[in-house]
RNA sequence: ACCCGGGUGGUGGAACUGGUAGACACGCAGGACUUAAAAUCCUGUGGACCUUAUACGUCCGUGCGGGUUCGAUUCCCGCCCCGGGUACCA
């Protein structure tokens, strides 16, 4: 008899249910481990099996520590606000809490059915509103905060404004938007506008502007992704860069905390340098550039001041505020041409293509602030808006970017640095900060470094700008014009917003009677009746974006059913912070850095004593698909075996891999999957219908998903989890190949052979080996 | 374009700090057992050459091209290809 999997499994996966095994409690005499998956978004396609492998590992981990005699917090929940419900939702008609709720409930199926052993009655979804009021509750209480440099963590609101009505502005180190002084008896003197407009300035979560890629005729905003050559992907319709009122979140205060905290946590090293990276710390000074015949100026940013004396030109990004005023009318068409045409084109592709350079000269100039000398203005659209001042003092013999630039357009490239080894200045730039400063006045014969100090020192001492430290990371931007995600809890009382205060929260995201923007490009949530706060004040109509609910969820499965607070402070001070957190790596910069965020602000207001989320992490592999393809000869419908495929021109097609066992083709399963195979003809080798296999992303456009469920059915559970550990180190990548999996079943079946006898369990302590081998000991 | 990974037999992969490349396993082939099959056990298994066949042996081989070294999968330089990310996918 052999081993009966399906039995055993279902056996016992009902008497953990049953039994409420895996069900943890918040108090033990035990030591505490905290185990935690990145939850999945429940989507349409259900679980292919690159999804579980982190479960798996995880899961593994937790059962281990729990027998170590560690009391194991490993839970599960979903990510369920989201984009491709919304979009189902558009075309379907289909309201996405109820696409929501079927594929939770298909997930839970395929998660049942391998065994896994979470705390169910700890499940989170971010799209209930039990759980989505206490993301409002966070957001409530970013707003009434500012960052206070002088204690370096995030304060009360409260604070701030008393500090305001005894001394004003003046003595205040906070990370905000520019923002002109006050003293105290002018802002007793303020209106309510004007408060709430300084307020807004310093709160963390704020109401800012940002670029957006705005499609008119959609009403709505796209990512970059869905931008291609300025025109929408779905569609084809023009989308322009616009700056748009904005609720964002002032991460930025946060980018120094952000970089050092990555010190003392157990990350891997490719990870945080990708987070040190994304942040983006760089050290420079800020200078004016006065403009010629005018009292404005251009403030550019620079980590090279040394170069100073090589700037040839001043670039300004396409959006800079100043292009309009200073462009020259024998220039104005021109600009005005190239504006329109480049500024609509994503950040993206304005990075990708460096073949493509592209400027325009607005016919003004600037005075270097130490020659004196004119130096001609362009728009270029190499730089970005988000970026530093949206403008750069451009040194083509130092800086590539700024060579190619110069090189294409004929500008001139001073040479100010000689370096120390030979290198050709009309083939390309010198970069490296090495060599010995010349043509640069007082910075002459000065080694890069010193020159830089040297040069940051002349000019704060002539007020031209400051030493400053730049980070590339942008404050992050928090609404979307979108129906599925959480309401934002602000109201507006005579255009000041106001928070609704947190006793009426959740505030429920309303019906609609369609997914869709209205026919003035508000975001579809003005299309619910009534949305006004008491019947009266409007309420904000963007919803927050997908990173919000996940921002916080590893602390509301601490407390999951907690009805007075997000997690009780019991709870969190039992659970502290997650011990290992097992996620995929394409969340490196988005959710993993939101998440640390969150936790240092709600750690600054007093709400958990935690510096960081998850004390290791490792990020599993990503699986991938072998997809799998016959040859058909071109123009007819013959399917031909590799092996005979030179005697004939043929197209690859793609079929379905679950009709392929290793390379051989089920021939009468490809016949009924598809039409057209049904009538084909099949030339085969020895009888054998032969494929190509390729490696691809699992999708269904490649048919070549595998699902867990399948697996399951076939091999088991235990064979499904013991082949996905034994496919390799987690952290890789590689392709998922049904292929090997037969080994680890008979493995499974030998081992239990081992223990049983006719079916029955059989342990004895008698030596197997007695009288059959010599000497066995 | 930029940032982070990856590329080793038919397959998954191993090789610790520069020291016998391919551990371990899958698959495949051959054999044993069996009426037969399954299961189990044993043997072989990077490629080419030499050889009747073995043994012995030779050459090539870790994406490509260079370099450093007595010695390179490992270190350096320059490329190619694949995956992920690039801020409104999650």
């Amino acid at each position: 008899m052999d081993y009966q999997f399906r039995e055993t499994e279902k056996k016992w996966q009902q008497y953990w249910a049953a039994n409420k095994t895996f069900k943890v409690e918040n108090k033990s005499d035990k030591p505490k481990f905290y185990v935690l998956d990145m939850f999945p978004y429940p989507s349409g396609a259900g679980l292919h099996v690159g999804h579980p492998l982190g479960y798996i590992a995880s899961d593994i981990y937790s059962r281990y520590k729990r027998l170590k005699g560690f009391n194991v917090l490993h839970p599960m929940g979903y990510d369920s606000f989201g984009l491709p419900a919304e979009q189902y939702a558009i075309q379907t008609g289909q309201h996405p809490a109820i696409t929501t709720e079927t594929n939770i409930n298909r997930y839970r199926e395929q998660l049942d059915k391998m065994g896994f052993s979470f705390d169910w009655d700890r499940e989170v979804r971010t799209s209930d509103p039990s759980y989505y009021k206490w993301t409002q509750w966070i957001f409530l209480k970013l707003f009434d905060a500012w960052y206070n440099n002088k204690s370096n963590r995030a304060e009360s609101i409260d604070k701030l404004i008393s500090e305001f009505e005894k001394n004003g502005n003046n003595d205040i180190s906070a990370v905000h938007d520019e923002i002109e002084n006050f003293t105290a008896a002018q802002w007793k003197n303020f209106d309510e506008t004007e408060k709430s407009r300084i307020l807004m300035a310093y709160r963390i979560a704020y109401l800012g502007e940002a670029y957006v890629n705005w499609c008119p005729a959609l009403g709505t905003v796209l990512a970059n992704d869905e931008v291609k050559d300025g025109l929408s992907e779905r569609g084809g319709h023009p989308v322009e860069r616009k700056l748009m009122k904005q609720w964002s979140m002032r991460i930025t205060a946060y980018a120094e905390r952000l970089l050092q905290g990555l010190e003392n946590i157990d990350w891997s090293d490719s990870l945080k340098e990708a987070q040190r990276n994304w942040i983006g710390k760089s050290e420079g000074t800020t200078i004016r550039f006065s403009l010629q015949n005018s009292d404005d100026y251009i403030e550019v940013f620079t980590t090279r001041p040394d170069t100073l004396f090589g700037v040839s030109f001043v670039t300004l990004a396409p959006e800079h505020e100043l292009v309009d005023k200073i462009t020259t009318s024998s220039q104005r068409a021109e600009v005005q041409d190239y504006v329109t045409k480049t500024k609509n084109r994503s950040e993206r592709e304005r990075q990708a293509e460096v073949t493509r350079i592209s400027g325009v000269f607005t016919g003004s100039y600037v005075i270097h602030p130490f020659t004196g000398n004119k130096i001609p203005v362009w728009i270029g659209d190499y730089v970005l808006a988000g970026y530093g001042t949206g403008a750069v003092m451009a040194v083509p013999a130092h800086d590539e970017r700024d060579f190619r630039f110069a090189t294409h357009l004929g500008l001139d490239r001073p040479q100010v640095i000689e370096p120390n080894i030979t290198h050709d200045f009309g083939k390309g730039s010198w970069d490296a900060k090495e060599g010995k400063l010349i043509n640069s006045g007082f910075l002459n014969d000065l080694d890069v470094k010193s020159a830089i100090s040297c040069c940051i020192t002349e000019i704060e001492k002539q007020n031209l700008g400051k030493g400053k430290t730049n980070y590339r990371l942008r404050d992050a931007v928090f609404g979307r014009q979108r129906y599925w995600g959480e309401p934002i809890p602000i109201y507006y009382k005579e255009n000041i917003p106001v928070a609704i205060p947190e006793n009426e929260l959740p505030l429920v995201l309303p019906e609609v009677d369609k997914f869709l923007p209205t026919e003035t490009g508000e975001p579809p949530l003005a299309r619910a009746k009534n949305w006004k706060y008491k019947n009266l004040f409007p309420l904000e109509t963007t919803t927050m974006p997908g990173w919000a609910g996940s921002s916080w969820y590893f602390l509301r499965y601490m407390d999951a059913n907690n009805n007075t607070s997000f997690a009780s402070k019991d709870a969190l001070n039992y659970w502290q912070n997650v011990d290992l957190y097992i996620g995929g790596s394409e969340h490196a910069t988005g959710h993993l850095l939101y998440v640390r965020f969150w936790t240092k602000a709600l750690k600054d207001l007093g709400y958990i004593n935690i510096d960081e989320p998850a004390q290791k992490l490792i990020n599993q592999g990503m699986i991938q698909g072998t997809s799998c393809m016959v040859h058909r000869e071109v123009a007819t419908n013959k399917i031909i075996s590799v092996g005979l495929k030179s005697n004939y021109n043929t197209t690859l097609i793609h079929i379905d891999v679950n009709l392929v066992d290793n390379t051989e083709v089920d021939i009468e399963g490809l016949k009924k999957w598809r039409d057209d195979f049904a009538t084909a003809e099949f030339v085969t080798e020895n009888g054998k219908l032969i494929c190509e296999t390729a490696v691809e992303k699992m999708s269904k456009r490649w048919y070549n998903v595998v699902t867990p469920d399948s697996i399951c059915e076939k091999y088991g559970a235990d064979c499904l989890r013991m082949y996905e550990m034994f496919l390799g180190p987690l952290e890789q990548s590689k392709p998922w190949n049904t292929n090997g999996i037969a080994g680890v079943s008979n493995f499974i079946r030998k081992l239990w052979k081992l223990y049983h006898n006719n079916g029955k369990f059989e342990v004895s302590n008698e030596n197997r080996y007695k009288g059959r081998i010599k000497n066995a000991s």
